[in-house]
DNA sequence: CACCATGCTACAATATTTGTAGCATGGTTA
DNA sequence: TAACCATGCTACAAATATTGTAGCATGGTG
């Protein structure tokens, strides 16, 4: 797959639009997950892999590069860590946190 | 596919958190695009498909069906649309598309 | 009844993701 | 200095997910 760059044609879209870029990015597997698990701080390559317990070595590869070539992710000394860019984009998902609970609740709830 | 409901194992943990089972619904292709697109206004099925430009039916049926169960998604007269709960979770999620505008000028910007 | 449009399924082709093994590099430690 | 680690990462075949096209079934409308 190539790196849905803001401009180009994506998965999704032809239009360029950079909310079609990020949602192609978002919606590949594990881009979600790394972001979010990158939140709770610098992780080596392997640290990383066991944060997100089952993903492929291959496949973490293949989204670290997607993540840095769109500066979201960058590999500092201490291992892999969200960039500027990356936190901004943390901070408007972090939300999803707390919706999720209240959202299993109503799931729940509805089941019964 | 399983549908990634709360509380059971799903595509990137076995813990059964609320925050895992939408991290791996989300990555799921075309689940974002979907939320995106039915913000704009409830849409049949095949409105929807114009409005994603290149997801094929069945995949869309799918997404769809989780979606539903899931509660984000409901179909009434109109059409699709969002759900009260997915509602929500669009509030939460759409500052990205001025997120992403800005993302894409900083990217610009570095090309130079 | 002929004609649409709709929601959706079938299914083969294609693309993505996984799982496992292991290579290459750069420290330690014996 | 050589036998050990751990690390980042690649190879590659198997398993899964997604696409694309065709078209069926149903419910209007003229």
């Amino acid at each position: 797959m190539t790196i849905p760059f803001p401009g180009l044609e994506v998965r999704g879209s032809k239009s360029g639009k950079p909310i079609m870029a990020l949602l192609d990015l978002l919606g590949r597997t594990w881009s979600l997950g790394i972001i979010w698990h990158l939140h709770s701080g610098p992780a080596t390559f392997r640290e990383l892999q066991q944060r997100c317990e089952k993903i492929s070595p291959t496949l973490l590869n293949t989204r670290i590069k997607e993540l840095k070539a769109l500066q979201l992710v960058e590999c500092k000394g201490v291992g892999y860590q969200l960039t500027h860019q990356g936190r901004d984009l943390f901070d408007i998902i972090s939300p999803l946190g707390s919706w999720s609970s209240r959202w299993a609740q109503v799931l729940k709830e509805d089941s019964k």
